[in-house]
DNA sequence: TGACTAAACTAATGTCATTAGTTATTATAC
DNA sequence: GTATAATAACTAATGACATTAGTTTAGTCA
């Protein structure tokens, strides 16, 4: 018995986002993980601190794909084109995998030191695609707030079934993300 | 023993509600609201079907005082005053109550039949603030869409401290909803 | 080979939700 | 007013889960 699994902790976190994206992020259990695994629950303790920690190494995770996901979309794309562009991203990534990020909205904070980190690389990097605006800081940080606002209140919407009527969502999101650049452009 | 509390789901739900609020939706126990009622965890079966049950009556009561506090606040009001003043009464809400909102936000989905009509009343009462406009049904939808994403995602992203700079909210709040209205005007 | 490190394990505890079956209180019917 | 029915509380039991403590054993390295 207790043949060596090989386990470390991003193997686990990678099986604990399987099962986010697959079941929900309520089925995250450490029990099914360690299921998943072949292994013990207690065993898991040797690579993560517990359900708590799991978590916020989750949100932090899909904090960095959110943010290589824009990253990538915006890739020869500038102004109002990079902002829609970045927007979708966003939308598209929760849609591709909603357990991992449903694990970040299931956090009750986001006070942890690295989820708040990887959260600041996200703030950073939607300032850069508003240099081009030429903003205060202080405008900038304002409209920043408007645009995750914007794309995780679509996303999280989308994401429970909050839309339910027969409608294009890709309109729907096309159209929220141009009229708020329009009435930027237009302040 | 067993003196009756003269207990109903009402008054089950007033306290899950105010545990929520004050400690957090993750603290709504079964075990925390039988203590907290006198009563053993068993007797809360006789007015709640479980759990899952009293997750879904708080999040169709949340939608309800959300609508009650968005047609208070629009008195007197039409066109984009009453949008600001309808997103500002949602917000505040949640600032008010963000247990109970929270209930909403950690439901799995929103397919509950009950939970979907109150989600209903409230869409059809932002589609009222819109009939100055003239915007045809699928425009209207869309305006729907973007504006409920605008409100519920600032208020869950302020309500997990997701805005950490040293910026007023209300100022960001503010502008968030009037740029979208003037894209809106000038679109 | 021998000693150390660490990854697995077993065992135990405590919290929680839920169900089944029981008791006792309140309301209703007569 | 008393008998009966409905129901709100209870006790007891089960099963899922997270977590901790202590143990074994498989790799690693001197």
């Amino acid at each position: 018995m207790a043949i060596r699994q090989g386990l470390d902790s991003e193997t686990v976190l990678l099986a604990a986002i399987e099962i986010a994206d697959q079941q929900g992020i309520e089925l995250v259990t450490l029990a099914a993980l360690a299921a998943k695994l072949n292994v013990k629950t207690p065993s898991l303790y040797n690579h993560i601190k517990g359900l708590p920690d799991l978590r916020k190494l989750m949100s932090q995770r899909s904090l960095q794909h959110i943010r290589e996901a824009m990253v990538e979309a915006v890739l020869g794309k500038s102004g109002e084109d990079a902002l829609l562009a970045a927007g979708f991203a966003y939308v598209n990534f929760v849609r591709k995998q909603p357990g991992l990020y449903d694990a970040m909205a299931a956090l009750p904070d986001l006070e942890d030191p690295q989820v708040k980190e990887a959260s600041t690389q996200v703030v950073m990097f939607i300032l850069r695609l508003l240099e081009p605006y030429h903003l205060s800081e202080e405008d900038a940080l304002h409209v920043v707030r408007g645009f995750r606002s914007i794309v995780h209140g679509f996303a999280s919407l989308e994401m429970k079934n909050g839309f339910r009527m027969n409608l294009e969502r890709d309109e729907s999101l096309r159209r929220l993300l141009t009229t708020y650049l329009r009435g930027m452009a237009k302040g």
